[in-house]
DNA sequence: CCCTCTCCTTGGAACGCTCCAAAATGCCGG
DNA sequence: CCGGCATTTTGGAGCGTTCCAAGGAGAGGG
């Protein structure tokens, strides 16, 4: 043995439990890996000897011979949005379940680290690719596929070859949302925007699809808010300020209804006594009962996991084009949404 | 730009490139890692090959041969409660930076999977562990330690060799908090407990201890909420819903500060001006204007990247001590606390 | 020209594991 | 006691890198 250096003690590797136990690695290695061919008394014996050495097996060795890394790469855009989070989670269950292990980086809003990350993830032989980003570019999502499975989540319009995408029905969840406050007979509605941001984008077209169908175009009001706490508050004030403010806001997304909801009250304006507001995501401290907020549902955790499954399908499948599930989103009515005072 | 290839055929390996390029395997992988023993020529001749082939070095092979995974394994509770996605922020910034890589498992409650996941953690060489849990039992954490550098995030008490440790204050957290209240005039004082998990206890013992020396031992007056949305709306109904509830709620986290605001308004109490209440954590969302809360932040970040950084220290230095960090937290006001109508 | 001395470059031996073909062992009937 | 067959066990060849000792090529000095 090789003992250059005055490096702290080598970790027992499975010659070192080979030598002890008096047979071959080989052996070992088939022993520790619940091989039938391998002898009750050889198991034994084996099994032994790797405890008393407290053998752990070196899994990089592992992947490296059998050309399998057991690891699936998580890209996510951030976790400050805790949708991201929460889809993380259902992800991360389902991949664990399947003894798989997560590695797991971000872009921090920064193209070219989400570049450089995204090839580390690669170069770790990763076995699949889930990206949990809405500002992947279609180009990058596309290269990514030809290397490796890969399923896309929350980002719609990506297919290709090797590129499963998983996402939830945001036109109907917008259309749910509209239908929700046309019932209670709002029709002064405003919508907050997500920009260019691929979720935001389909969510007001919808809006305005809607208000013109209902015959309300001169009554179309858009502003960006930008998916963000600080972008909701600034629009929202923007929003409520003017002279004849909405009877009812549709957000974007959650972050920034809660953010307007802060900017109603700051002007004197109930919610929803004065005006609704819905949002759309469904981030459970919209459930806290002190912002109690109508919205749109999507199911975060099944869509996570959803992804992770439709990815082993496809690893362990040999289907070949690009499969895409969409998730039912759900208006859940809680408290922010009212009818009109009229 | 490199072509995308089948992801049938054999990956190009650093033989492919040298072939190619007509020189050495060794050569390839001097060029490839920026030796300034290569000649230009040479070097130029090798890129351009590595590049025409779409190589892509080998992450496991090189940890392999190197006997360094660049990788750090990072143990967390939850991802539920946002504290622990924001530690998680602030770790894993750092590990990229440094140019590590970030390998995520979580435990989901269950003490049996974290055993495992942890164990799995290990077989994949990671160079440092992070766990940010407050759930975990001491002699786990020795074991671990035992094996690999280790920080330990929130959880205050684990001493050993190998063991590093960061956390906040909680001792000073929480004499402000009960100083704030103090000096606003209350002293019919509740406590909104975390039970026995470990952040809950100190926070506790300091309402307590603060109490006494107040001489207001007779209305001490503690109610388990658990730390969570659930346990928070229980325990505040159970404390506002008696004849004479507290006119100061002291919460052992944000999240259940925020539901014990809810249960307090569903009793027609207003917060601030029937019952004030402060919270534990400085999450985000407690920012959110329409919460407002009150509270002790805990420099949640900071503490993360902290974390990574003196893992840092101990991986390439040659430090030998347990050394723990101690970071400040800090009284936040906000809206939800208010001299008490007298 | 030959000989050093620098630079560059190279093949082979790890790293710790899995896989495979082949060898050893054990058991049975004859 | 032997052949034949099933069961166990084994050494060696990878997996794609890095590291190292040693080999070649020029350049400059004598």
């Amino acid at each position: 043995m090789s003992e250059a250096y005055g490096m702290s003690e080598r970790r027992p590797t499975i010659h070192d439990v080979a030598a002890r136990a008096g047979v071959s690695k080989s052996l070992v290695s088939l022993a520790l890996r619940g091989s039938p061919k391998v002898s009750d008394s050889s198991r034994e014996t084996i099994v032994k000897a790797a405890r008393e050495l407290g053998y752990r097996p070196n899994a990089t060795a592992r992947s490296l011979a059998d050309r399998r890394s057991r690891t699936i790469g998580i890209n996510i855009a951030e976790l400050d949005n805790p949708i991201f989070p929460q889809m993380l989670t259902g992800a991360h269950t389902v991949i664990r379940e399947r003894g798989y292990n997560t590695m797991l980086v971000s872009g921090e809003r920064d193209p070219d680290i989400e570049h450089v990350e995204l090839a580390k993830l690669l170069e770790f032989q990763v076995e699949g690719l889930i990206l949990i980003s809405h500002r992947l570019p279609a180009a990058t999502v596309r290269t990514l596929a030809a290397d490796v499975p890969t399923v896309v989540l929350t980002l719609r319009g990506i297919t290709g070859p090797g590129i499963d995408s998983v996402t939830s029905d945001d036109e109907k969840g917008a259309r749910l949302a509209m239908q929700h406050l046309f019932d209670l007979g709002h029709s002064r509605i405003a919508h907050l925007s997500g920009g260019t941001l691929e979720p935001g984008v389909v969510r007001e077209r919808v809006y305005r699809e809607e208000m013109e169908r209902a015959g309300l175009a001169d009554q179309i009001r858009v502003v960006n808010g930008d998916l963000t706490n600080e972008g909701g508050l600034e629009a929202g004030r923007l929003l409520v300020q003017g002279g004849s403010p909405p009877t009812a806001i549709f957000a974007a997304n959650d972050v920034s209804a809660i953010s307007a909801m802060a900017a109603c009250e700051e002007n004197g304006l109930r919610v929803p006594e004065d005006i609704s507001i819905i949002g759309y995501d469904g981030v459970s401290m919209g459930a806290l009962s002190t912002i109690n907020l109508t919205t749109i549902a999507q199911p975060l955790t099944a869509m996570g996991s959803s992804a992770a499954e439709r990815l082993f399908d496809r690893m362990d499948g040999t289907k070949i084009k690009g499969h895409s599930v969409m998730l039912e989103p759900e208006l859940v009515v809680r408290g922010t949404t009212a009818a009109p005072r009229s």
